[in-house]
DNA sequence: ACGACTAGTCAAAGCGCTTTGGACTGGGAT
DNA sequence: ATCCCAGTCCAAAGCGCTTTGACTAGTCGT
C-alpha cells in the first residue's frame, strides 16, 4: 500500500493525501478525517526512505558502533542508547548504526555522514586529539559530541560531565582523610575522559606536593578483570597505595574483590572512589561495602544529548551548544582515614 | 556531490558510472578505473535512500529496542549487537533501531517493518506467546527470532540455546551433589527463556519427586540488585535452600554478595550455578569463589544470526532455518555436595 | 454584477539512484 | 558486401514521497 494507491482508493490526488496526513492547514477538516480514516484501515505507512529522498529528513540519528572479533561491548554504551532511545521516542525518531573496525572509526563516520540516510550524527569516546571533529568540520551533517576532545578549541557542540573536577574533588576528599600514596584504575589512555581525570587527580595532589606514581597507574578497559588485576598488581607494590581513584564501578567490582582476597578491609585498611555512571546492573550502594562515588548518570546525559539533537533538527533550539555538568561525590563506606602505621 | 554530477564531471552516463560501481561486467575496464577513481578523489558515496527506493534493499537489519524512563537498559542488549555488529561489518550492513514503548513492541516492530527503510527484522526478549510473531506472518520482511516462543509452531526462523537442557543439566548436577532443596532466580516470568529454564529444573527435580517451591522462585530483571534482594530472601527462609540456579552472572553477583554477608560459605554451605552470557563484564571465573556455570555466548548468537540473516538476504541462504545451541556445562568451586546436618 | 479573495484541490516536477531496452561500434563469419 | 554479435555505452522510466504553482468554486464587498 502506497500514497498512490491510497489516494485513488480516496478519490482524491496525493497532494491532498499527504498534506493531509503532515498536518497542512489547507485541507479540510472532513477530508483529512476521511483520510485518516483510511490510513487506519490500510494500514498505510509512508515508505521512510522516499520521504528521506523527497525531503532530506526522515528522524534519524546516526552512530558509529565500534566492533571487531575481541573488541568488546561496553555497557556504558548500551546504557547511553537508552537513554538517547528515550527521548527519540518521544518524537519518532530511530537510530541508524553503523558497525565499524575500531581502526577506522573516521572512515566510517564519514559514510555514515555521506550515506544522506541520517539527520544528525553522534559521536562518543572522545580521543585526545579526536580526527573526527575535523572531518565533521568538513560537512555539513549537525553533529553533537558525547565528552570533548584536547587539542582543539571546543567550537563544537558538545555534552560532557566535568571529569577533572570530578576526580580532583575525590582525590581532595582522600587527602583530607589523611591518605597520601594514591593509585588510578583509569579508562584507556587515548580516551578524552582518561585523559581529564588523570589531570584532576594530579591536580590535587600536585597542590599537596605529591605526584601520582606511573605504577599505580592503570589504563584499561573497564571490566571487573582488569579491576581485579589492577588492584593485585597495587597490593603487590611495597609502599602499596592506601587510597584508589577507579574510573567505573564496574572496574571497582574486580578491586573490591582482589581487596577481600587480600584480606584487607575496604574503607580501613584502604579506601576507593569510584566513577558511578548509574548502571542498573550495578550499584555502588549494593557492594558489601557501599562505594564511595562521584556519580553522573550516563543515561540521562543520553536524554539530553537526543533533546538538544532533535530540537536542533526541529529548529526549536534553545539548548546551549556546550554543556559541562557537575558529578556529585557522594560518601559511602568504601573511604574512611588513612590508616596508621603504614 | 551526486551520480548526476559526477557523471557529467566524467563525461560518462549515470547508467555506466553507476554500473561501473555496482561491478556489472559491461563496463570497459579503462573505464571502471577512471569511475573508481574520480570517487576517490570526490569523496562520493551513493545516497542510500535513493539506492533503497531504486532497489528495495539498502543494506540494513531492522531491531526495536524497548525504552521508557524507569525501563532499564540491558547488558544483554549491548552484547548481543556487539555481535551483530561483528559480522554485519563485513557487509557493510547498517542497523536502524526504533525505541519503542515497552508496551507497543509490536506496533514498534510493524512500523518499523512497513517503513520501508529496513531489508530484515531481528526479534529478541521473545515472550511466553510472542504476538510479534503472528503480526510478522502478515508482512514480508524477512526476520529471524532469538530464542524461541511457546504456544505456536515453530514455523519461523530462530537461534535458540537449549535453556531447558542447560538448566536440567545443571539442577541434575546439584541433585547428585546431594542437594534436596533449591531455588531459581529467573529473569521476567513473561519472557520465553525464563519459562523454559524453570521447566528444565522442574523436569529435573521432578525425576527425584521433587518440587520447585514458589517461595523459591524469584522473576525480576537481572542486575545485582535483584540478585541480592532475591537471594536475602532465599536465606530467610526457615527451610532454606541450599542449592541456586541463577539465569545470569549478574544476578549471580549479588546473590554472591548476600551469602558472603550471611557468613555462608559458597561451594559449601550453599551451591550456586549460574547462566553465562560470556559478557567481557563480568567473567565467572574471577569471582571470589569461581563460579559453575552454563554457558553460551551470546556475542556467538549475536554472530551468527547476522551471518543467517545476511546470507538469507544476499540469497546464499545454505543456514539452517533454526538451530538450537546447546550450553557447556562448567564445573567451578561455586558447586559442592550438600552441607550435612541441614 | 464584477473583480478580489479564500479555501480546497490537483497535476507535475523533483529528490538520487537503478534498470530496462535500445543504439552504436568494430570485427569475424558468410 | 552483408549479417551477426560481443562489447560499450546511453536515454528514459520508475521507486514513493513532498512541494510548487495553478486551477476551481464559493464568498464577499461594492
Amino acid at each position: 500500500m502506497n500514497l498512490k494507491q491510497l489516494s485513488k482508493l480516496l478519490g482524491l490526488s496525493q497532494t491532498t493525501v499527504s498534506r493531509a496526513l503532515n498536518g497542512y492547514p489547507e485541507v479540510n477538516k472532513e477530508t483529512r478525517e476521511r483520510v485518516l480514516k483510511a490510513v487506519r484501515e490500510t494500514g498505510y505507512r509512508p515508505n521512510k526512505a522516499a520521504q528521506r529522498l523527497a525531503t532530506g529528513k526522515a528522524g534519524s540519528i546516526g552512530l558509529v558502533m565500534p566492533t571487531a572479533p575481541g573488541h568488546h561491548s561496553d555497557v556504558h554504551f548500551g546504557e547511553f542508547l537508552s537513554g538517547l532511545g528515550e527521548e527519540a521516542v518521544r518524537h519518532d525518531f530511530h537510530f541508524v548504526i553503523t558497525p565499524s573496525d575500531p581502526d577506522d572509526e573516521v572512515g566510517a563516520l564519514r559514510r555514515l555522514a555521506m550515506s544522506g540516510n541520517v539527520d544528525a550524527l553522534f559521536l562518543a569516546y572522545m580521543r585526545g586529539h579526536d580526527p573526527r571533529l575535523d572531518m565533521l568540520k568538513t560537512l555539513s551533517v549537525p553533529f553533537i559530541v558525547h565528552g570533548r576532545s584536547f587539542g582543539r578549541e571546543p567550537d563544537y557542540p558538545f555534552l560532557d560531565i566535568d571529569n577533572e573536577a570530578a576526580f580532583y574533588d575525590a582525590t581532595k576528599l582522600l587527602l583530607q582523610l589523611g591518605h597520601r600514596r594514591f593509585a588510578l584504575m583509569n579508562g584507556p589512555s587515548h580516551l578524552d575522559f582518561a585523559i581529564r581525570r588523570k589531570n584532576g587527580v594530579a591536580a590535587a595532589l600536585a597542590e599537596r606536593d605529591l605526584l601520582l606514581d606511573d605504577d599505580c597507574t592503570t589504563h584499561t578497559p573497564m571490566t571487573d578483570e582488569h579491576g581485579l588485576l589492577a588492584m593485585e598488581q597495587f597490593l603487590q607494590l611495597e609502599d602499596r597505595p592506601t587510597a584508589i581513584l577507579c574510573s567505573s564501578t564496574v572496574l571497582a567490582l574486580g578491586a573490591v574483590r582482589a581487596i577481600n582476597q587480600a584480606g584487607l578491609k575496604l574503607g580501613e585498611d584502604i579506601s576507593l572512589i569510584a566513577h558511578d555512571d548509574v548502571l542498573p546492573l550495578l550499584k555502588p550502594e549494593n557492594f558489601s561495602v557501599p562505594l564511595t562515588t562521584t556519580r553522573s548518570s550516563l543515561r540521562a546525559a543520553g536524554v539530553r544529548i537526543a533533546q538538544r539533537l532533535i530540537g536542533s533538527l526541529k529548529q526549536i533550539n534553545i539548548y546551549p551548544q556546550q554543556e559541562l555538568w557537575r558529578a556529585e561525590l557522594i560518601v559511602r563506606a568504601s573511604t574512611g582515614p588513612a590508616p596508621m602505621g603504614r
